[in-house]
DNA sequence: CTTAAATGTGTGCACTGTCAACATTATAAT
DNA sequence: ATTATAATGTTGACAGTGCACACATTTAAG
């Protein structure tokens, strides 16, 4: 029996607009089909979530907390081990979790800065890519490790990217010569080489 | 007076798509509202794209096209130069026309090699690309070519995005320490000279 | 114990993508 | 030239969307 107030609806909303976000891509997500999905009138959700772009927000934040715990797993005394950890850690959460990720890092949240929690938990974020950019190169200059670190993010931003667009393309293509899409997958079947490259270049 | 039939509606369409994307977003460019703006019924769009997302790649294809051809401008026999050129047209690409470089780079279109014509103008640009980054490089390797194309373009596209975000931020929050927000303003405020240091490192 | 705030439902509006049925015109075959 | 056919236009409908509003119920504060 099912009372009239939830209790707990906003968590329950929440858990479950991650669970559509990844299943069927963030623009399948709509304030009507969570309600039904979460059994509750259509515009409940908007008791916890005053426009879409909130909920949008609310499921990119859990996104940077989930990538900023795999990505803070290693905890070696070999510096470059933890970056190259971190490094295929981001890859891989971009590849399997690539709904969430295109919240996080895509323009559907015009603003982080408008919804502080968000805008905290991509900071943080920020703040550990930095400081084993920092641990690895032996730069004391602070500018130059924000450089270096903006870097680093560009660039495996980027590889997520031309990566996510490899998989959604259909194998035959593989074998149409001089096109990005061999280039990435020539990276990709060697990815731990390239990331140990990438990483002597920073 | 006006014919039934247009006679060039898809030309017609198409630069009103791309104009009001710029304008809009492409995710307010909708069939119905470019019909009306092209002051044809809601449905007639349908007669040249079947489906959104073919409309949508048709405004992608537009985006390579003409990417392609600021980024062919400088013809210069320093090849750094034609670099950093290409370079900076590409920046300036993604941050003027930021709403068509999402169409052209981003998941609204998932698997791109079913638009041919698409296909061929992204890998034009690719190509374009690569011949760059070999000239300048002296690198004779072909895999490792394209390794270095590609390490440069997901370094410039994920720039691209982070550069995106410092604009769509209020000015207020570069006060706000230890942010990527004030790394990527720095790099911003410096671009020439990031540049010069991103070439050498390719 | 009352009253206000929080959280739920139902209804309605303007908009969307897409489809089917129909109208008009251009083009190709006879 | 006439006619069949394909191309291109319009109208109307359906289900789904974000969101605003009025209303119901429950919880919490005074």
């Amino acid at each position: 029996m099912k009372s009239y107030h939830h209790g707990n609806l906003k968590k329950e909303l929440l858990t479950c607009a991650l669970k559509m976000c990844e299943r069927d891509g963030y623009t399948k997500l709509s304030i009507r089909s969570l309600a039904k999905e979460s059994n509750v009138s259509q515009t409940a959700p908007y008791r916890h979530f005053k426009t879409k772009e909130e909920l949008y927000a609310a499921v990119a934040t859990e996104g940077f907390n989930k990538l900023y715990k795999v990505m803070s797993k290693s905890k070696s005394q070999d510096h470059k081990k933890n970056l190259i950890s971190s490094g295929k850690e981001y890859i891989n959460f971009g590849l399997k979790n690539s709904n969430t990720y295109d919240l996080m890092f895509g323009t559907a949240i015009a603003d982080f800065t408008k919804y502080p929690t968000l805008f905290i938990s991509a900071n943080k974020l920020y703040q550990h890519l930095r400081s084993e950019v920092a641990n690895h190169s032996n730069e004391k200059d602070q500018d130059r490790i924000d450089e270096k670190s903006i870097d680093t993010w560009a660039k495996i931003h980027g590889l997520v990217g031309l990566l996510r667009k490899l998989q959604a393309v259909p194998s035959k293509v593989l074998k149409i010569p001089n096109t990005p899409i061999v280039a990435i997958n020539k990276i990709s079947k060697d990815l731990d080489g390239y990331l140990e490259r990438f990483i002597e270049k920073i």
